[in-house]
RNA sequence: GGGCUCGUAGCUCAGCAGGUUAGAGCGCACGCCUGAUAAGCGUGAGGUCGGUAGUUCGAAUCUACCCGGGCCCA
């Protein structure tokens, strides 16, 4: 036996700079220093100017902290968006935003302060304020760039850049010009220590212990008439007996500021009678609630009725009591009748809630329903004013609930009286209770008719949401909810970081606040910043010029210190950064998480339909959370936090933008280290199915060798079937922005066309036949457009991979110098491949069953490689013969990756035969052929292989 | 407590205008190759579709309720 040869370097090995490891975390900041030197966004900008405008405006996260998950998920999907819709011709660009004003910032910097905040003036603090803002904006930025995602991050928008505040302003004064913007009470934490207001994120929850107390409030008269009427109680007890409605509640001091009872309509009431204190009492109390407080009251049994007879809330509605100790009617509005509200429950109390307009929001807000007065008879320092009772005057509200205990145990109108241990809001300053109290604040109103159209804000609103794509469809259910049940927009706050409303006051308390007044506040700001509001007299913020109303004089005005509600800055940049410049409002997409129907999106379109009367995006599409690998949420807390950082800086931002792609953002996505690991998998199989294919062409000239698609062999024109099927899988997927579509259909074609199937099959024509052969340009035809197509599917989402692979590629489609200023490919729409899929099925079906055979023999150690494989088919499938003809043996025995496939016909069922082959194996291309032998001058290599080495040493 | 929403193999996704033994890829197990090599190939085992009750000749697909999540409110 001769000695074996290496015929290695007579084969056409695959060779390519791309390599196998991806060294990620290495290569990706020098791809994008690159990308940075070379200024490829403004070259994208540059080439796609004069295109259709494609605008997705950028929701700005707030400039605080590091970024996290939800930032990476939000801004990733945007750029595949971007960058697809670049590819697709159109001028996308994204200019990106950050949300500065607010509360979050200025309490991180206030407490950072200390002491020293005391005695700063809101100057200094702003100034503290914006260099923090800064500080974030300047790290995010960089954060997102190395996430690999193009925009314009040297020209960002901020909301507190003098051009942004001033936009803010304009259209702010077209909603004050429209009359939808207008001042009323409302309550609102309020910390007596401090006396200031707070805001949610200054409360902290504490248990304390409240009085619970329950107290009968007398029916008046006539009403006591109708229960008769309603058969809920006898003339008799009606006449004999103290008729009240029973009340529970844990902040007595309210009582002073009651106006009200609520009822729910639905439950069920029913009367008790019994015997306290020498009284006779017949209290209404909703009969769910009878045991519980009959227990509170320790009525003895035998000592008590309950009314058979029952009536709903409902019917109670408009029925009038007497305050237990207020004699004065305490506003203009009508007080003291019971009213309807859907939240009570029968949890706790009495079934009849007290309500007091002016120090609880629930209660502000049936007020408002039910045309109630706001009443609040407590100063800034949390003491009584002067239209209490005289025994109550001056009292400090936290101190004076055991004195009203007393007061009504004295009357008789306490039934029972305990304590209760609950959660209660605390001032994080002062530590003490805070309390509800109403405050003026100012208001869009989104009922008032807006002139000209007969509708109102929210009219408008819910008209405008069914023109609106919602994706998902589900989007438009859940705004609608919101718009339909949401209050006036309460835009003040009273705090430092923001942008002032300019109002001004005269002496007499009049407001001075027109769309001129605001225009022309707007025009200094532009040029001074807001800073100015708290440095600049009034007529210096005005002009000098500016005609002042009747009554109204620059020496007679005072500056409001009320700021705007970040959500209304953020709610105009529209305004700033779409339809200020020129470009086509509504615009085309919003892209956010799923929390924003609430926040971004709803107080988005309302500016927008107040102002421009239109709404500000074509279409909105939302994402979801995520959650730990069990599907909770995630929490600093709770230890599953994922920290994107180390993400990215352990994997690279082509794997976590992979995994982005991978998951139905949705829904909730389920998100650790793991997870995003397994992303690497999937990476490697894309990467290296990629690096195949540019390896098997590093001596194709597509110009100079490709071959005509008539002359390709058939296994080719199927794997160019399938890269058509792809390409228009993945476009319609973008196009939907079915990311992880477009992620599945790719991998899989990698995984399975490709891999499994395709490459491995083609490795016997690739390597072993002539380097010029047809064949083998056949092949790379058919690779090189798969490459150049895969490449720039797969560029809007593994943005550093597809460049480092395009840059690699030395003939390609287009000319240009990155695979982002590339289009995306087109499916040949001209070629019928259908006739052929079917027959494709059954060669396919049959090759399946061959390899089962072939893995038996495997098994039973009598071949190894497929290619010592002899296979013959036993088949009187008339079908299958044609196909096998059709299709050819030798090209269905290199489907299968054996040496030789046989046709036995006529045998009575398809039964497959393999054994291993009687050839000789060729030391060249290790097939066991016929011809190997022939050759005496090659007696180890087939004929094929022994052409080939003849050629190359001519 | 309310509004919206989700729950299919270990993982990521298909299927869901109701209809044959619920699919794919990965992972896993076993085996092969050593000319894609920190690669590649093959074979195989895994779900009864969150639960229950209905509608129906027939349900993962429709309805109700329940359980468990998520977002936003209260």
């Amino acid at each position: 036996m001769p000695e074996k040869k290496s015929y290695r370097n007579t084969l056409n090995l695959p060779k390519t700079k791309f390599s196998m490891k991806a060294n990620l975390v290495q290569r990706e900041p020098q791809q994008r220093n690159l990308w940075s030197k070379e200024d490829i966004y403004g070259k994208i900008r540059e080439r796609q100017s004069g295109s259709e405008f494609y605008i997705l405006h950028d929701g700005p996260p707030y400039a605080n902290g590091d970024i996290h998950m939800g930032h990476v998920i939000n801004k990733v999907l945007k750029d595949f968006v971007m960058k697809y819709k670049t590819m697709c011709g159109y001028d996308a660009p994204y200019v990106p935003g950050w949300d500065c004003h607010g509360l979050p910032i200025e309490s991180k910097v206030v407490a950072e302060l200390g002491r020293e905040v005391r005695q700063m003036n809101k100057l200094e603090i702003r100034r503290k304020c914006a260099k923090y803002a800064n500080k974030y904006v300047k790290l995010q930025s960089k954060q997102f760039q190395e996430l690999g995602i193009f925009g314009d991050f040297d020209n960002p928008y901020l909301t507190f850049q003098p051009g942004y505040e001033a936009g803010i302003l304009e259209v702010f004064a077209e909603l004050v010009d429209k009359g939808l913007v207008h001042k009323q009470l409302k309550p609102i934490h309020w910390s007596v220590g401090c006396e200031t207001a707070l805001a949610e994120a200054e409360l902290e929850y504490k248990d304390i212990t409240s009085p619970s107390i329950f107290v009968n409030f007398l029916v008046s008269e006539k009403s006591i008439e109708k229960l008769v009427e309603k058969g809920l109680l006898g003339e008799e007890a009606a006449r004999n007996s103290k008729v009240s409605f029973m009340i529970w509640t844990t902040t007595p001091w309210t009582l002073a500021a009651n106006l009200a009872v609520a009822v729910h309509p639905g439950l069920e009431y029913k009367v008790i009678s019994y015997e306290q204190n020498g009284s006779r009492f017949v209290s209404i109390i909703a009969a769910e609630r009878l045991e519980a407080v009959i227990g509170a009251g320790n009525l003895e049994e035998a000592k008590y009725t309950v009314s058979e007879k029952s009536v709903t809330g409902a019917e109670l509605e408009g029925l009038r009591y007497k305050h237990p100790f207020v004699e004065e009617k305490p506003t203009d509005e009508d007080a003291y009748m019971v009213i309807c509200a859907t939240y009570i429950t029968t949890e706790d109390g009495t079934g009849l809630v007290h309500i007091a307009p002016g120090h609880g929001i629930e209660d502000y807000v049936s007020g408002q329903q039910n045309g109630l007065g706001i009443y609040s008879p407590v100063n800034d320092d949390g003491c009584y004013d002067d239209t209490v009772p005289a025994w109550l005057k001056g009292k400090n509200v936290l101190e004076v609930d055991s004195q009203i205990n007393a007061h009504l145990r004295e009357t008789g109108a306490l039934f029972a009286e305990d304590s209760i241990v609950h959660s209660y809001p605390h001032c994080w300053r002062s530590k003490m209770p805070v309390i509800f109290r109403t405050t003026e604040q100012w208001f869009i109103r989104v009922d008032k008719e807006m002139p000209g159209t007969g509708k109102s804000l929210r009219d408008s609103a819910l008209e405008q949401v069914k023109d609106i794509k919602w994706i998902p469809e589900w989007g438009q259910k859940r705004i609608t909810g919101m718009l339909e049940s949401r209050p006036d927009w309460c835009i003040s706050r009273q705090r430092s970081w923001g942008l002032p409303i300019p109002v001004f006051v005269n002496s007499e308390g009049q407001a001075l606040l027109s769309k001129t007044s605001v225009l022309a506040v707007a025009a200094r700001i532009v040029k001074k910043g807001s800073d100015s509001w708290f440095t600049d007299t009034p007529e210096e913020l005005l002009g000098a010029d500016f005609e002042l109303p009747a009554g109204f004089s620059f020496d007679d005005l005072e500056k409001e210190e009320n700021i705007f509600d970040v959500w209304f800055e953020s709610g105009c940049s529209w305004y700033n950064t779409a339809y200020k410049k020129g470009w086509p409002v509504p615009v085309d997409l919003y892209l956010e998480g799923s929390d924003q129907h609430r926040g971004w999106f709803q107080l988005s379109l309302l500016p927008a339909l107040g102002s421009i009367g239109k709404a500000p995006y074509k279409s909105v599409l939302t994402h979801g959370f995520t959650v730990d690998e069990k599907g909770m949420k995630q929490s600093k807390s709770l230890g599953n936090y994922v920290n994107a950082q180390d993400e990215v800086s352990k994997y690279g931002a082509d794997i976590l933008r992979l995994w982005v792609s991978s998951v139905n953002y949705q829904e909730d996505m389920r998100c650790n280290d793991e997870l995003i690991g397994k992303s690497q998998d999937a990476y490697r199989k894309i990467r290296n199915t990629i690096r195949y294919l540019l390896g098997n062409l590093n001596d194709f000239n597509p110009k100079e060798d490709a071959v005509d698609y008539e002359q390709m062999l058939e296994i080719d024109k199927w794997a160019l079937y399938h890269l058509g099927k792809l390409i228009s899988g993945v476009l319609e997927s973008y196009e939907h922005f079915a990311f992880h579509r477009v992620f599945s259909l790719v991998y899989n074609f990698c995984t399975v066309e490709m891999s499994n199937v395709y490459m491995d099959v083609l490795k016997d024509r690739l390597y072993c036949d002539g380097q010029d052969s047809e064949s083998r340009r056949s092949g790379q035809t058919a690779m090189n457009r798969i490459v150049d197509s895969l490449v720039r599917l797969l560029a809007p989402i593994l943005v550093h991979t597809a460049e480092e692979a395009w840059l690699q590629m030395e003939y390609k489609s287009e000319d240009v110098g990155s695979v982002h200023l590339a289009s995306m490919p087109e499916a040949d729409e001209s070629i019928d491949y259908k006739p052929r899929e079917e027959n494709w099925e059954k060669i396919m079906e049959m090759r399946d069953k061959v390899l089962v055979v072939l893995e038996g023999l495997r098994q039973d150690k009598k071949i190894a490689s497929n290619q010592e494989a002899s296979v013959t088919i036993y088949s009187n499938d008339e079908e299958m013969k044609v196909l096998l003809d059709d299709f050819g043996l030798a090209e269905f025995a290199a489907l299968c990756i054996v040496s030789e496939v046989k046709l036995q016909k006529g045998a009575e069922e398809t039964t497959i035969v393999a054994e291993k082959s009687k050839h000789q194996k060729c030391q060249r291309c290790w097939n066991y052929w016929p011809s190997v032998g022939r050759n005496s001058d090659y007696p180890d290599l087939c004929q094929r292989c022994v052409k080939v080495v003849e050629q190359l040493q001519e």
